[in-house]
DNA sequence: CCTACCGATCGGTAGG
DNA sequence: CCTACCGATCGGTAGG
């Protein structure tokens, strides 16, 4: 029905987003549509969200996304792929410029809540997490993969917490922890809220692992002289 | 499709159905169909789930769900009021019963936890939780008023823990922090797992609130004589 | 990227 | 609770 009523205005509203789109976001169509993809599932859910939504919104007709993806499952899944790679990368990343146990485990609440609730691609974790149920079988063996592979950097921190006396509780326990009260965030955070989200990622830290005011390395650097 | 199709195996299979609840199940119609709606809606959403997928695990045809409920938003809809009252007003009972802010804490963790993973309702709570974004606008300040009251019990657990010096965050935080975390278990807990629900509940309250060893109230009676 | 469609499936209804 | 449908909308396609 949207097709067969394109009507001027619609044609007209078109136009105006192909001409913003030039000026304003010079991002490829590809990585446009699964911006603006990305934000409606996260509103509105995969099943909530039809082809007609996204098009609509890149300033497209339906029919022109079949250009750049094979299905709608395909968006789907190259949000997720980008999401759970880009955290995956970064954690480790994380785990090797941080020089205590303490910290590594501290820069990995930052990060994912960073990733969540701050970061460009917010709408693409938010997406991983919330919409993980609707992803083809088939594609699910790679994603878990992913999601494997991150959690051992997790694993890997809180071990090494776990070993120098650190934690409050087991290990196991801390990573379920902190990874339902950063994902929680999801729900609740607002920007200018109650909590930064480095606020609330160190009381998070703070409260599972013991921190041994470490060698003072570079927070609040010459406060005492 | 389904109904053009309507063959013999598949009137066969319906008067199965059909038998098995007169002797097994001898819930009314209404909480039959509820009950797999609840666990239709938590395995692929409201958005996946067809009155069709609803009524054929019932054992009917999908144009008779409309007997007893005026429309699909509807039967979501008592799902989710179904769990928010009664979460509430056991919270409220549980506030009562307790009788340090200590255990007050720790009881609403167990509650909260008991009702999503192990409940005979956990699928209606696991829907509240998950699909609330595709409730019809017009729902949402009813379950939003439960929603607030609900919240009133944990602030108020905290609170008065904060009051009496047991807390290891603010009381803001710690609700965050455990409601985060109780949920994150709708994800990864399994019966026979890591941590029972008592076990996981009691490292979550005990990682928030300090436990002055209480007045050897009730439990391990007798322990040191 | 658009025009012009398609077959399938959706939530829901009327009358028994 | 079933029979027999409905209008709308869905993801996707062919040909330009």
């Amino acid at each position: 029905m949207d097709q067969k009523l394109d009507t001027n205005e619609a044609r007209k509203a078109r136009r105006n987003a192909r001409a913003e789109r030039r000026t304003v976001d010079p991002a490829v169509p590809r990585e446009r549509i699964l911006n603006v993809a990305a934000s409606l599932f996260r509103q509105r859910g995969y099943n909530g969200t039809t082809v007609r939504d996204i098009a609509a919104e890149v300033g497209i007709l339906s029919g022109s996304l079949f250009h750049h993806f094979q299905s709608k499952e395909e968006i789907l899944l190259e949000i997720m792929r980008e999401a759970a790679f880009t955290i995956c990368v970064r954690a480790e990343k994380t785990l090797e410029d941080a020089e205590t146990p303490w910290q590594q485990l501290r820069e990995l609440v930052r990060l994912e809540l960073e990733s969540i609730v701050g970061g460009v691609r917010k709408d693409y974790h938010a997406v991983l997490f919330f919409e993980w149920r609707d992803l083809p079988e088939a594609a699910k063996p790679e994603l878990t993969r992913l999601q494997k592979r991150y959690n051992r950097s997790w694993r890997q921190a809180a071990e090494a917490c776990h070993a120098a006396g650190l934690l409050r509780c087991e290990p196991d326990a801390a990573v379920l922890i902190l990874h339902g009260s950063v994902r929680g965030a999801m729900t609740w955070f607002r920007p200018g809220g109650r909590y930064s989200t480095d606020e609330f990622g160190d009381i998070l830290t703070a409260l599972v692992a013991i921190d041994i005011k470490d060698n003072g390395k570079d927070n609040h650097k010459g406060s005492k002289p």
